[in-house]
This record gives C-alpha cells, sequence and structure tokens, in this order.
RNA sequence: UGAGGAGGCUGGGUGAUCGCUCGAUACCUUCGGUAUCGGGAGGAAAGUCCGGACUCCAAGGGCAGGGCGCUGGGUAACGCCCAGGCGGAGCAAUCCGACACCAGCACCACAGAAAACAAACCGCCGAUGGCCAACGCGACGGGAUCCCAUCUGGUCGCCGCGGCUCAGGUAAGGGUGAAAUGGCGGGGUAAGAGCCCACCGCAGGGAUGGUGACAUCACUGGCACGGUAAGCGUCGCCCGGUGCAAGGCCAAAUAGGAAGACACGUGCGGACUCGAAAGGGGCUGCACAACGGCUGGCCCGGCCGGGGUCUUCGGGUAGGUCGCUUGAGGCUCGGGGUAACUCGGGUCCCAGAGAAAUGGUCACCUAUGCAAAGGGCAUAAUGCUCUUGCAGGACAGAAUCCGGCUUAUAGGCUUCCUUGCUCG
RNA sequence: CGGGGCGUAGCGCAGCCCGGUAGCGUACUCGCUUGGGGUGCGAGUGGUCGUGGGUUCAAAUCCCGCCGCCCCGA
C-alpha cells in the first residue's frame, strides 16, 4: 500500500508525470507491479515536527480510504503543500479524488 | 475596592465509527495472520546549554586545553536548588547581581594643564630672599638774603607704607572628563594645605557575636593604594576520550582474505648487475632501547611490523536481533530538617515507533469571544444576569534513560504578601 | 548524537584577534568629457552591523540567551 524502497522513490522523482494542485503536487508512474503504492514526502523546510505530521496523517488517511479503487500497476508520490493541512477534509478529499479522476488512477467504480 | 509582588496546580471533556502500534491469551500451517482484552506523547516531549547513568577505547604520567568562582548546606553530580551575607533598585511586599585577585604586561579615544607618577595651565600669595620706592630721621653742600634761625628743592645713608611678581610657595577656586590623589565644617596661614580639630569615609591590628561569608564596638594611623581580568594573566577547585549510528550476537550477495605455528635479522643509504619498465640479485657503509605505522591536540609511554613454508576457516557490508525501557521511578502515610532535601513503611507498573505508530469523520457538552433581539435587577455614567445564533481551543510530537537550565505558551483555578482609598 | 562556520549599504565582501573614525568594489544620483551613447574622471546618497540582555565611561568588536542559513563526522 505504501511506497517505502529508496531506490523506486528516486525513481518515480525522475520519470514521473507530474500534477499540481492547491494542496499537494502529485507524480505517477507507471510500474510492473500488480498493485499501486503511495509515497507520501514531507521535507525539513515544510514546518516543524508537528505539522510535518499532520500533513503525513492526512494524506496517509486519505490514502487509506481510496486506495481500493485505485487503477493498478502504478507508483505514486504525494508532495503535501502548506495550505492542505488548514483545510477541512471533505475538501481535500474532494480535490485529490478529481486529480485522481482527471489522470485516470482510478477504477471505474464510482464513490 | 484599586494598584502591585511572590508562588502552586491545570493545559478541553464524553460517546459512536473506520484505522495504526505494542503486550497478554486463544486459534490457524513455520515467516506470519485472525479474534478478544489491555496500554499508547509533554510541561515543556523543543533548543541541545550543563551534569550524570550506561557503553567501548592501555583508561598510565606530564603539558596544553576547557569549565566554575561571596559563605554554609542539599545532591549520584552539576554551571542546578535552598538558606544566609554584601552591593544595587523600589514607599513596601519583593526583585537583580560572572560577587576571588590589579603583583607583572597591556589599554584608558575626544576633551583637559595634567590620565597614572606625580606634576602645575589659569588663578591665589609673594610672609622669606631680590628689585623699585612714598613719608619720616640724619649728614653734606646750594638758593631766597650778608650771618644765625626758618623755608625750599638736590645728593647720600637709615627706616621701610606700598609696588613688581624675579626667585619661590600653594593646590582653596576655575574649567575638561566616565574617572583628577579622601568629603564637609571650623581653626590656622602671606596664600594655602590632614598643617591641627570634630563628624563621616579609608587602612591596620584587636575584642565580641557567628560553622562561615560578615557584622558591631572601641583603639591606632593623618590618608599611602585610580579604573579595566565578560584584556593577557594569577590563585583555588573540578574535568581522560567516546557517544545507543555507543556496544554485543546472527548473518545474504559480491570480493578474496584473515588467524595461528615454525625457522630466517631488520631499516636507511651507496655503487654494481639482470631487465624496455615495474621489479629482482648479490656486495658494501651506517644505525639498531633503531626506523616506520597506529594510538584523532603534543611529548613520554603503549601496541604492531618484511618475505617464505605448514595448519585452520574466519572476518565483515546490506539486513535482522539484543541493547529498549524497573528507574538517583510514581503515589500515599509517618519521622527529621527554617528550606532545598532526606529516612522508614505500604502500594503501583505508567508509550516503546523504526521512511519512524499515538490518526480521520460525526454528534453532544463546556471555559471563552463576537453579534443581534427580547426579558429581569440595580444605576449618575453604566453594569450584572437569562434565552437564541455563529466561532471555538495556546505552545507544541517521545527516539537510550535520568537531574537541571533556557526558550515558547490562549486561557482557567488557587494560596500568601505589600500598599492606596472608602465604610464600620 | 556530536562538531564547526556565517549573518555589516540593493549585491559581493573588509573591519572583530588587540573596544573609541563603520570602510572597499559594484549598483544608484549629479556634474565634466562626447555631436549622442558607452568608457573614463570627480562629487554625493545609502547601513536597526540578525535579535534581546549584560560588562564597560564607551560594544559591529568582549560575554550570555534566542532567530535564520550553510557545512562536516559517527
Amino acid at each position: 500500500m505504501f511506497l517505502r524502497v529508496s531506490r523506486e522513490i528516486e525513481q518515480v522523482k525522475r520519470q514521473g508525470h507530474r500534477v499540481s494542485t492547491h494542496f499537494f503536487n502529485l507524480l505517477f508512474f507507471r510500474k510492473s507491479n500488480s498493485f499501486s503504492q503511495v509515497g507520501i514526502i514531507v521535507g525539513r523546510r515544510f514546518g516543524i515536527a508537528v505539522r510535518r505530521n499532520r500533513a503525513k496523517r492526512i494524506f496517509r488517511e486519505l490514502v487509506r480510504e481510496t486506495h481500493n479503487d485505485l487503477a493498478p500497476g502504478y507508483a505514486l508520490l504525494i508532495f503535501p503543500k502548506r495550505d492542505a493541512i488548514v483545510e477541512p477534509f471533505q475538501d481535500l478529499k474532494t480535490a485529490w479524488i478529481g486529480s485522481l479522476r482527471k489522470q485516470r488512477l482510478l477504477t471505474s467504480k464510482p464513490l
């Protein structure tokens, strides 16, 4: 479910396709795996430890609620932006699903 | 009731649901998975500024380096805490203080006469010595007038009011500065000055009180000794380094090496010789407690050493695992101590992640804030209270563990103290 | 977990060790030079010395606490 190996993350960062929204940047890359994996990257410059943890928790929850509907075979990287941690969760979820659907990363089953 | 000071506690709550992690138990086929039950961030977890525990390293001696700095106590230890002394601020409660030493070196800009060892720019004095010298006294000769007397001016001598400020005295006053060689008053003097005296300050030894820092008292000395050590430095005390990525165990892939035993001198230099070179061979000189490397500041000290033969198979990276949370531990009762703290009894187990868990959503309650409408109460302004709606929790996230410090923090609760006003 | 460095004018840097006047280059403005521009020459403007305290008569400089940035080791 989550992408943890450093070499694969570097590969996505180099070769992935980039999508930007107000709340996050998204990189995705087609692999040969049978199911998709997601990595969440929050650097030191994002803020203090409380804000970094909050960003990771929010996006981890988003992935947990939607990963059953992800199209198989992709590796995704999420770079949260600072506006995301003050936004209501439902708005973030709408933006997240919208971005995924626009890039055809979801299966056809509607939410 | 207004203003102020010193502390202590707390740091939103409840429920439902979907998830994460650890432990125990049960089941499933071992890695592991599932179910049930239980635990799951802070007062600062932060900054990483000190002190320790623990770990490994010849951890030994010396130098260098670093830290601390009023006294007594507490503590495992501390740069922390408590109590006290002294100095400063405040009417006070109270607060603040790197608060040892100026012997040596160095520095003290500008201004000022002079900035550290004594001097004197303006000024004051000029008593004493020097120069000038009024009045007066005496002598000499001249004139009014021929003589005496008298008057008048002249020269010399004595006295010396007064003047010069030359020698010299002085540091009272002026002005500069952050700082100028005790302060203020009186006497004194030519003018002045601890020159003399009283009080205050300072220094010295003494007595008394106190464990001590220190305080008080009287005596003696007429005052010498500027400031800066958060400048170099001196004195006293303390500090070995390393940091859980410490360190132990298991152990892929890849690469070949490592350990032990045996006998043989080794290091540096010189020319010769084989060789295209790299390198090798013997000869010879010197040294050997030598030489080279490691020991992560330096020296001593300590450890290791080149090639050959034989024997053995281990070392270590990724990764895993232990260290990993029971501890200078929390709560409570009693005793000691002014207090910090400590002693004894009872009781409890209270996070252990690892690209790094402790979260998401919904509902209700609540401290508080805002808005409008209405009701009630008291009123000089105005305030209090009830209902409704909206917003809605500050700073901040463990990473080996403790004791402190520092910094951030919306608010709420509470104890004690000082001072002003009003009423009784 | 530990060690080191930096912060000064719009920009790049001196000055700090050993305290007293903040300076250099460039940029900007003005003048001269040119028919005009560039170059050159001369003059000038511009700095809470990261921040809060302390020591000192006096702090960019010495000491302490914070803030930000960068680098290194295990």
